[in-house]
DNA sequence: CTCGTGACTCCCG
DNA sequence: TCGGGAGCCACGA
């Protein structure tokens, strides 16, 4: 377990219901700015050794970036039934279902 | 160390 | 909205 992951899997832990964060914004959490693709591939990973929100992490541009049939569906329906708001049915409301990273960055 | 891969991100047309 | 190129970091072989 490296001080990354574990750092991703706090962050991620950390995202309450109704409300995302992107791969890009974690990686900065967890002090790695630039490592989103690994905080995806983190969740990838620990979603089935850990018991982790994955669902609750997209990408930079409000959508969900896993493909119809390879979680998508999984993603949007955990989502909506926790109460986040999609825009035109992808897109995500930002501007209330953001997270406030303050809450972390000030914890650290 | 080197090479290949990835649920990313920004830029340009 | 979609496609191509470049940069970033971490993991596995």
């Amino acid at each position: 377990m490296k001080p990354f992951t574990q750092d991703v899997i706090r962050i991620v832990q950390q995202i309450p219901e109704g409300k995302v964060l992107t791969y890009g914004l974690v990686a900065v959490l967890a002090g790695h700015p630039g490592a989103a693709r690994q905080v995806a591939g983190i969740l990838h990973v620990m979603s089935g050794k850990h018991r982790l929100p994955w669902h609750r992490v997209i990408n930079a541009r409000g959508r969900i970036s896993l493909p119809s049939g390879r979680g998508y569906e999984e993603q949007k329906a955990l989502l909506v039934s926790e109460g986040v708001v999609f825009h035109t049915g992808d897109q995500v409301d930002f501007d209330s279902c953001l997270m406030d990273t303050d809450c972390l960055v000030s914890r650290g």
